[in-house]
DNA sequence: TCTGGGGCTTCCCATCATGGGAAGGTCAAG
DNA sequence: CTTGACCTTCCCATGATGGGAAGCCCCAGA
């Protein structure tokens, strides 16, 4: 099949169908005699094993050892393991921070009283207490100033 | 103080404060004489408050709407409220998928011997795709929203 | 047999956030 | 005054992905 079908069947764009083959994540497809790239089942296979890895959030660099150890006879289940581990462990920490984060936004949009009077309190609060700047920036003297060479 | 300082308070690198200046997401620095970027304590905590967003996946243009919540005092509350609402709802959704992604992958790895026989469900379940749902046709559509930098 | 439209090819460009590095100006300590 | 760390701008690269142009190919319909 062209490639085409192949990105249809797999859930892959074809522009990244060529993309993978171009950086050696798979491997060259077969060409017809006018040049079209020739796909079979197992490839479509291969591509789903990828755009399914994608989707769990595997990087391309990931994703090549994973496709090592799926092509690989002497796979070692514990490889495996441990890279699925890394990703959870990296989520999980990820979701933690986006808790932590969320809770304070919420904390300020409940401080709002949501009327048309200026300011939420904890904005003020926010600004007041660290804002206070100290250095100025070093007036005048030396007229050299700032030249911009020819940029765009 | 200069930007090398205010990059290492904040935790953005200077190339990153920049670069953030130059899209226009913080107004540009104030100068010195003979050009230096000079900054105070706010912009110092207005840069954390970026870097503490990006690194929880917020994207520059979430950053813009999150950054005038607490920047903008001349807003009617009741904006600032219903904007704050808004990205707590984005995130509550973002940590649902998350949340979804890390019990999936946790699931297949516990169910993985981790041992040296070849047999780990991860790679099957790969292989015949449906890791948490049924999956979309002809719609790559890359687990939609969060961003996964810079990872382990 | 011709023709049109859609699919295929490669190539270049854009994105977003980030980093590397070059070429040159500035500053502060020795 | 020299030196080395720091700053300035500009250009380029990355990883995944998409957009689009120029040109070839294939098949169905007239």
């Amino acid at each position: 099949m062209n490639i085409g079908d192949a990105a249809t069947r797999s859930g892959v764009s074809a522009k990244m169908i060529r993309y993978y083959e171009q950086i050696g994540l798979i491997p060259p497809a077969a060409r017809t005699a006018s040049g079209y790239r020739s796909y079979g089942t197992s490839e479509v296979h291969m591509l789903r094993f990828i755009a399914r890895a994608r989707d769990l959030g595997f990087s391309i660099r990931e994703i090549t050892g994973l496709l090592d150890l799926w092509r690989n006879k002497d796979r070692r289940s514990a490889d495996v393991k441990a890279l699925a581990q890394a990703r959870v462990r990296d989520l999980r920490d990820k979701i933690e921070r986006m808790q932590d984060m969320a809770d304070t936004l919420e904390d300020l949009a409940n401080a709002c009283a949501g009327n048309e009077r200026p300011s939420c309190p904890i904005l003020q609060r926010l600004e007041t207490a660290e804002a206070s700047g100290e250095d100025s920036p070093a007036r005048p003297s030396r007229s050299g100033g700032f030249k911009d060479r020819g940029g765009s």
